[in-house]
DNA sequence: AGCACGCCGACT
DNA sequence: GTCGGCGTGCTC
């Protein structure tokens, strides 16, 4: 006897398991009940999705059903609007709904019995109304005076208060976009003592500084259980209690990486997405979905405010503020002016055409003396270059040999710190040879730079440069310039690059050399001078996307520089490239983001590609790449085969573009042979239909005798790389 | 996804 | 003789 439920499990789509299981238990739970379920042999994390129909008959047997082991009742059940969050995830990205509810709760929830959580429950406050009562939030609010906002700032709030969004906030760096930000979570806070915001970042880097800013605003008002972050660097009790406290509502502030959008909020009220053009939105395992885009949609559901905040949109948010008389859906609101001490014209952009420079220099004649000046001002300078390690080949000039990685598709690069060649694909990592290992070669060469090589360079190139102001006895003249690195390899530890930032900004390095890394987000208030050492890459590259990317990292590190008022006047932003007449270069020095974007999506109109079109990928893992592509190949051939026999489903496949399997940019990673297959539709409608009802038929392509060997599939909805 | 069962290579 | 590789199959 007793109730029928279903129940949601950590399982995936192509699992032979349908999307729900049904558990059997002595009452009704409500929908969105926290279980621990039977399975097999194991116990584990289930959330019951819905009343099972009992007697709808079929399907299974009723000695099959199990009964639920135990209910997290200390847990209240997940609300309608985050499982329909979950519901459309699951549909939109092609996932079973159990595998992304399960991934979107705190890992730590997966393995607590009712009893251990029940502890961990009394120790987290539990009602937002406890703290209400103790502090009425909203007086306090209102006398706590929030900075006076400049008319831009002013005119913006106000246009949030009054229409409905989404937004797209186009505002230059420096222009005080989270000021914007904090005062509308503050008007919010006061009118609504529940209400709740999620405010979102790209990075985990970025997560203490705007803590720090929430909190010293927040706090103070609302008790420092108010804010609280959620993203993967958390240990998983920090994770699990965050999360709580949000899903409690005792967390009126939520500010966290992509993973936060899934956050339970019941009263989630606004939205931010800041720098919404970062590609780390995009996830790119398990379910592939878009943060930037899962927000948007939650706003609509929860009818919360959702505002996208970017100085280089991407161009589908450009495309979607386009004026509403045009189809616009986004409300775009413009800040372009810098603000506050901050007040300072963007640096001027100086290319250097390198078709004029001595053939093999990375630091072009007028670089280097603008670089040099600055060190003897005073001044710091900071140089970009997207490449870690010292070279990214080592090549042997008598046979030919090149570092190969021997499980991948890729050059091994050549790290000179720790004279070691390292796979960036797999980490196979190996001492560098002292003799060519093809031929015994005694002068093996490194090919092409990295940052290390930068910054070896610029130390020797700077040598008898001598910064002023020295202290120390020991340097009479003036201390010798001091170059710096981050990237990757120099913040392995935890906390080292706060600690080597800090260094930055306590005035100890007057070159910093990094990766983009140092472009995002943090605030160096002396640095007057930005260069990209060789960014051409990104224009001739088979990415579409690729030029956006350069355009918003240019523009990023043109906001690195020159934010000092004292300072700013001479700031200058230094670009060394042999292609001084690029278009995209051009509309750079004007800081004209809204022309390159326009010319962009011209292109992209006239090639239909995104937005004007939509894509998914099918990628398959196999040991050979023939295996993968065969999959591939077959999967396709089955979808026309099969669809055409279906009712109505003909048109769907009019609509939709199935391009051929290819290998992969880099076919082989950790000997695992690896391809795709794009499918393209100018309807977004469509494209979802067809790849509904291409899944059943891909997961049946598998037991195909030519697909024997294959490792893994998976499809990718909305890709960022192609 | 876990977790078992099951059949072939190098070691206490 | 066992330990352990990962291929195949099952879980309400």
């Amino acid at each position: 006897m007793g109730v029928w439920l279903s129940v949601l499990v950590h399982t995936p789509a192509h699992a032979a398991l349908g999307p729900v299981l049904t558990y059997r238990y002595a009452t009704t739970l409500p929908v969105g009940t926290l279980v621990r379920v039977p399975l097999g042999k194991r116990e584990t994390l289930g959330l019951v999705w819905e009343e099972a129909e009992q007697d709808a008959t079929g399907e299974i047997d009723s000695d099959k059903v199990r009964d639920i082991a135990g209910v997290l009742d200390t847990v209240a059940p997940l609300g309608s609007a985050w499982r329909q969050l979950v519901r459309f995830a699951a549909q939109y990205y092609q996932r079973s709904p159990g595998e992304v509810a399960l991934a979107a709760l705190p890992p730590q929830l997966r393995d607590l019995s009712p009893q251990q959580m029940q502890r961990k429950s009394l120790r987290t406050p539990r009602l937002p109304l406890q703290i209400a009562a103790a502090k009425p939030a909203g007086e306090e609010l209102v006398r706590h005076d929030p900075p006076v906002l400049t008319p831009e700032q002013s005119a913006v709030v106000g246009q949030i208060a009054e229409a409905r969004g989404p937004f797209l906030l186009f505002g230059a760096t420096g222009s005080g976009k989270t000021e914007v930000y904090l005062h509308c979570v503050q008007t919010l806070l006061v009118r609504d003592p529940q209400a709740q915001a999620l405010i979102m970042v790209p990075e985990i880097n970025l997560t203490p500084q705007l803590e720090a800013r929430f909190r010293a605003r927040f706090a103070p008002l609302l008790g420092a259980h108010a804010v609280v972050s959620l993203h993967s660097g958390m240990t998983n009790p920090q994770r699990l209690s965050a999360w709580l406290a949000a899903h409690q509502g005792s967390a009126r502030i939520v500010l966290g990486t992509r993973l936060a959008v899934f956050a339970s909020m019941p009263h989630l009220k606004f939205i931010v997405v800041d720098e919404e053009h970062d590609p780390s939105y995009k996830s790119s395992e398990g379910a592939r979905y878009s943060a930037r885009d899962l927000a948007v949609y939650r706003g609509q559901l929860q009818d919360a405010k959702v505002v996208l905040g970017s100085a280089t949109p991407s161009l589908e948010s450009w495309h979607h503020s386009r004026p509403a008389q045009e189809g616009g859906r986004y409300l775009r609101l413009h800040m372009p002016a810098r603000v506050g001490a901050d007040a300072q014209p963007l640096p001027k952009v100086r290319l250097v055409d390198m078709n004029h420079q001595p053939r093999k220099a990375v630091f072009s004649l007028p670089l280097l003396q603008a670089i040099k000046d600055r060190v003897e001002r005073g001044e710091q300078s900071m140089v970009f270059l997207n490449r870690r390690g010292y070279a990214p080949v080592l090549h042997c000039a008598d046979c030919g040999w090149k570092s190969e990685c021997a499980h991948c598709s890729a050059f091994r690069v050549f790290h000179k710190a720790d004279r070691t060649l390292r796979c960036h694909h797999c980490g196979f990592t190996e001492r560098v040879p002292r003799a060519c290992p093809g031929c015994g070669n005694m002068d093996i060469a490194p090919l092409g730079r990295g940052t290390e090589q930068i910054e070896e360079q610029l130390d020797s190139l700077l040598a008898d440069i001598r910064r002023p102001h020295s202290t120390s006895e020991a340097f009479p003249d003036g201390e010798p310039a001091r170059v710096a690195r981050i990237d990757a390899d120099t913040t392995r530890l935890k906390g080292s690059l706060q600690a080597q930032l800090a260094a930055v900004h306590a005035g100890d390095v007057d070159v910093l050399v990094g990766t983009q890394m140092i472009a995002k987000g943090h605030d160096f208030r002396r640095i007057t001078l930005a260069a990209a050492v060789n960014p051409d890459g990104a224009l001739f590259s088979g990415d579409f996307r690729a030029p956006e990317r350069l355009f918003s990292l240019l523009m990023q590190a043109a906001g690195r520089a020159g934010r000092d008022a004292a300072l700013g006047g001479n700031s200058e932003v230094w670009i060394q490239t042999f292609q001084p007449a690029h278009p995209l270069y051009a509309a750079l020095k004007q800081y004209d983001y809204p022309s390159f974007a326009s010319s962009q999506l011209l292109e992209r109109e006239q090639a239909g590609m995104p937005p004007f079109s939509f894509q998914a990928l099918v990628r398959a893992e196999a040991r050979k790449q023939e295996t993968a592509q065969a999959f591939l190949a077959a999967a396709s051939a089955n979808a026309r085969s099969d669809m055409a026999a279906w009712e109505g489903w003909q048109e769907v496949l009019a609509q939709v573009t199935l391009y051929s399997a290819v290998p992969m940019a880099i076919a082989r990673v950790a000997n695992v042979e690896r391809a795709q297959m794009l499918v393209e539709s100018s309807s977004r409608g469509a494209l979802q239909r067809f790849l509904s009802g291409w899944y059943s038929i891909l997961h049946a392509t598998r037991s195909q005798p030519e697909c024997k060997g294959l490792l893994r599939w998976a499809i990718d909805v909305d890709p960022l790389a192609i």
